[in-house]
RNA sequence: GGAGCGUUCGACUAAGGGUUAGGUCACCUCCCUUUCACGGAGGUAAUACGGGUUCGAAUCCCGUACGCUCUACCA
């Protein structure tokens, strides 16, 4: 294909053909693909939440499209303050841009749903005069009561008579309540007994039957809609082509559906796929935050704390994942390209992704896996990256930082034993400062003179090396020299590695012993040396 | 209770009428490294159950079981 400036190839009879925009857009093949996530901001953002704007963000690059975020805040009593933001940082940091969005604004806003109540009611008043809905004037203490009489209490064809609404009052009585300003909602009117048919993305054909549907409310007495009217209304006005969501909302998709069929027709209607639930690693249910307190992991894209109830949640991005982990281990939790591959990069899951791999089953958690992908992440990233992401922890365990280049350096060899950021902490903080704690309990069973009178000596040619500006550089050299020595007093090298190791980082885990010495200086490894060999003489 | 959705190793999944049911994480063994990790080589381990259809079923059909989601003037 000849290259076609991107701004062109609207006009480009032949780029519009090739572009991919019209996968399962049958029926409406010029439209642009444009997809939301629409939130409700009442607190952090959960992993089943991320992934969906996962696949609608993967969705929408795909096929050029757009990708809309819209905050369904229609629950005034819900409301809490920073849960929007958090959101929008979420996403920034995750790497997925909305196009449209509160603040990145475009032209089909306003993009909150609480600053578009005025459009709402004139649809409900359609659905109303078209017999599709009705005025329902029962209060919440009638609604309670009614519950607490009949166990399972459905508002419904078969209650509905019951009630009080404008199906079962006279007009005038109905008149009369409205013109006195009566508190009212207005509910869908579900239809007798017809069937619902409608085309899910990943699970085929779903039918409900409308009689087992109850009249969900549609706009509430504050005149804000519910969530199954301005779902319907918004996706409209905003052109919404492709509407994903979770699993849980596939009972409420015949009011959706019902709702689409009488103000805007089907053949308006966008595609919808359901995506599979995240859930708990143990048990069956959908994975909460709870969970994730109770089994010590993190649920939340990042941390967030309640100004309501002070509760603070640790997020993946605080315990030390990388965003680009963080991406490609949600799009692995119900889709996979169908070959082996496991590591993807954004980039890379937008040229493969393919709703037709999405699974239908839920899929569980697991923590375990989740830090793989991390570690696998951490080992490919570039390591001046890791050392900026790394910093902070080490302010935070008031580690000085006197030479980045130093810090990139060590980085980069101690990285693939690190899961999580914060590991690098312990992995390589004897770079940076001498151990205080040392596991002396390791040396001590094989513990001997000859062995006390080596490293007494190494530390002393240690110094004088240091005093002679440090002719021994390389690991290779230092171990070199190490090993003659150890064979000129007839000890077996292998016999000194472990004690070696412990002295110089305090445990046993870290790099090559040599590569450490290598990097700290040799006057610093003969004082470590040397405070080690006191501490096991008083033994 | 009702409706809807789902069900392959412990976990994520591949295989869409014919495979010794494959890969990855975890676990175990060994090699490398006298640490840990990385890397390498192996191992344990699965088609929920019952009927069909078929020469042949994880795969198609029907039941059953189990699980989940929903069943608010919450989303």
């Amino acid at each position: 294909m000849k290259y076609i400036p991107k701004d062109k190839w609207f006009f480009c009879p032949i780029a519009t053909y090739l572009c991919k925009n019209k996968v399962h857009m049958e029926n409406s093949a010029e439209q642009m693909v444009r997809v939301r996530f629409a939130p409700s901001p009442t607190g952090g953002l959960h992993l089943g939440g991320v992934r969906t704007v996962l696949f609608n963000y993967l969705f929408a690059k795909k096929y050029n499209g757009q990708f809309i975020l819209r905050i369904e805040d229609t629950d005034q009593s819900r409301f809490v303050p920073g849960a929007e933001q958090y959101i929008l940082d979420t996403l920034a940091w995750c790497g997925m841009t909305p196009d449209e969005s509160p603040i990145h604004g475009g032209a089909y806003g306003p993009y909150r749903q609480s600053e578009r109540k005025p459009m709402y009611k004139q649809y409900a008043t359609q659905l109303i005069e078209q017999g599709n809905a009705y005025y329902a004037f029962d209060t919440a203490e009638e609604l309670d009561a009614k519950r607490k009489e009949i166990p399972n209490f459905q508002y419904n064809r078969a209650t509905r008579t019951g009630m009080k609404n404008s199906l079962s009052l006279p007009a005038a009585e109905v008149s009369r309540l409205l013109n006195e300003n009566t508190p009212h909602v207005v509910r869908i009117n579900m239809p007798d007994s017809e069937e619902l048919v409608f085309e899910d993305l990943i699970r085929g054909e779903v039918k409900f039957d409308t009689s087992m549907v109850d009249d969900k409310v549609l706009l509430k007495a504050d005149e804000m809609p519910t969530y199954h009217l301005a779902v319907v209304v918004d996706d409209y006005l905003m052109k919404i082509t492709h509407a994903f969501r979770g699993e849980e909302w596939l009972p409420s998709a015949p009011v959706h559906i019902l709702v689409w069929k009488n103000l805007f027709g089907l053949d308006q209607m966008p595609k919808w796929a359901h995506l599979p639930l995240i859930l708990k690693p143990d048990g069956n249910g959908k994975l909460s935050k709870r969970d994730g307190d109770r089994l010590g992991f993190p649920v939340f894209a990042m941390d967030w704390s309640d100004p309501n109830t002070k509760e603070s949640t640790i997020g993946f991005k605080e315990r030390g994942f990388l965003p680009a982990a963080f991406v490609n281990l949600l799009a692995m939790l119900g889709w996979n390209d169908g070959t082996d591959q496991e590591l993807f990069s954004l980039p890379t899951l937008i040229e493969k992704f393919s709703l037709d791999r999405v699974h239908k089953g839920g899929a569980k958690f697991d923590y375990e896996k989740a830090k793989w992908f991390n570690q696998e992440w951490i080992k490919q990233a570039d390591d001046a990256y890791l050392a900026n992401l790394v910093t902070p922890y080490f302010k935070a365990a008031k580690i000085e930082i006197h030479e980045p280049s130093y810090l990139i350096k060590v980085i980069g060899l101690v990285k693939e034993r690190c899961q999580l950021l914060p590991d690098f902490i312990p992995q390589s903080s004897f770079f940076f400062t001498a151990p205080t704690e040392i596991d002396t309990a390791s040396i001590l069973p094989k513990w001997e003179e000859k062995k006390h009178c080596f490293f007494d000596e190494l530390a002393k040619l240690y110094l004088v090396d240091y005093e002679q500006g440090q002719k021994m550089k390389s690991s290779t050299e230092l171990e070199a020299h190490f090993k003659a020595l150890a064979t000129e007093q007839g000890l077996k090298p292998g016999d000194l590695m472990l004690p070696f190791r412990i002295m110089l980082v305090g445990g046993k885990f870290g790099p090559g012993v040599f590569d450490i010495v290598a990097n700290i200086e040799t006057q610093d490894a003969a004082k470590r040396i040397q405070y080690c060999l006191d501490l096991l003489s008083k033994n």
